[in-house]
DNA sequence: AACCTGACTTCGG
DNA sequence: TCCGAAGCCAGGT
């Protein structure tokens, strides 16, 4: 097909197990593409709400949730603690801990 | 086809 | 560790 690329992310990110998180990049690179890590932001802005994909898996490389104030950072934060993980005021996560892949 | 946009990443100060 | 600028990718208009 045509774009693997993007149905791969898909897949990835229903692949992250419950309790664990993911950075942008580490899905763009297992989807083959390093440097696609906006691709990756984009796919689940469109396809989270149809496909019900665990968007609040899925944070920066510093660890940290993107989402800005009122417009989904308490939501995110609210099912990844849900989930068991630690998210302090500032949206940072212990990566070390609760990161799926070790960078 | 060209330009714009975005839940990013990396580098330098 | 935090902030700002530049770079990259694919979809949308």
């Amino acid at each position: 097909m045509k774009n693997e690329f993007t149905e791969k992310i898909k897949e990835l990110i229903n692949s992250v197990p419950e309790g664990k998180v993911a950075t942008y990049g580490q899905i763009a690179a297992l989807a083959g593409n390093p440097r696609a890590a906006r691709q990756v932001a984009w796919v689940l802005n469109s396809s989270s709400r149809k496909d019900k994909l665990p968007w609040f898996r899925i944070i920066n490389s510093r660890g940290t949730i993107s989402l800005p104030r009122g417009a989904g950072f308490e939501e995110q934060k609210s099912h990844l603690e849900s989930e068991n993980i630690a998210v302090d005021e500032k949206g940072r996560i212990n990566l070390k801990q609760f990161g799926w892949l070790h960078i």
